[in-house]
DNA sequence: TTTGCTGCAAACCTTTTGCATGCTT
DNA sequence: AAGCATGCAAAAGGTTTGCAGCAAA
């Protein structure tokens, strides 16, 4: 994984840059996203931003969340059920090994993608049920200025 | 695509295996879902139902999508925004191009994933901004027995 | 006739928002 | 001192569930 200590940091810088201000709330936040290895829930983070600040809301975690995801500092799992799910160690799209039994979530240490299903088995033991591989961006049409009604 | 009909014959076969009930809604909802080109969310399927059944209610169609879904016989697109979205008529995974201005879902025609990205850029046009490929399965250690504490 | 299915409304869960207060800059 | 951030509570989606009546088999 990448060091903690200078994820904490880019994302600090990221924040300089954008202007926001560096609450302890905030940067516990920080710390715990980029030195999160098990891609946490916002509930997960909530709990333990509590242990160091008791205080802190929900609310409070949720808004920091988005803004860290505005700053392509943080990356969104989006899972329907149960919660999304973020990384902050790895703000950057890459293949999760999901466990539909403890919901563990590992990241395999791949560079090419051939076979992904049979080398990832392989690789990591993991039986693998199902996948999502899903591209998002911009389609030809709304490249040519129109939007929302495809 | 698959031919809508033969879909709509298969999700039948399956719901006869399993002891459940036609009902007329059932039976509508089947038939939208089997002809889906267009990922449909849960509520243009309500939508759609209720042109030809008005008294229908969402109740029903989660139900409903539901049960599809536990027999494989409809793929959920779980996006955490906006609601998920259902192929039946591809109900097994597969890649998908998701535009974020329209919302559109296509379905690249691909048979090896080398070089994917670039690759389905060339092929649909699409500016890629993001992706998706999460992998759904049981770890080692859940293989063995073990759960829902890693 | 039996039991699953439907419709309705309420409950649930996750996420967002309004507002007054507080704290970073 | 100014204005963003926080905490709290309410609101806002999307989805699930309890229950009484209905209908498929």
């Amino acid at each position: 994984m990448a060091d903690p200590k200078q994820r904490f940091d880019e994302m600090i810088e990221a924040l300089r840059r954008a202007n926001f201000r560096l609450t302890p709330q905030r940067l516990e936040i920080l710390k715990i996203l980029a030195s999160s290895r098990e891609h946490p829930s916002v509930e997960q983070v909530y709990d333990q931003v509590r242990q160091r600040f008791p205080t802190t809301s929900l609310a409070t975690v949720y808004r920091n969340i988005l803004k860290l995801k505005e700053l392509g500092q943080v990356l969104e799992l989006g899972f329907g059920e149960g919660g999304n799910r973020y990384d902050g160690n790895r703000p950057f799209p890459h293949p999760h090994m999901v466990c539909v039994e403890c919901r563990k979530i590992l990241d395999p240490d791949i560079a090419n993608l051939d076979h992904f299903t049979e080398r990832l088995s392989r690789m990591t033991g993991f039986k693998i049920l199902n996948h999502r591989m899903d591209f998002f961006g911009i389609c030809p049409r709304c490249q040519q200025g129109r939007r929302r009604d495809g």
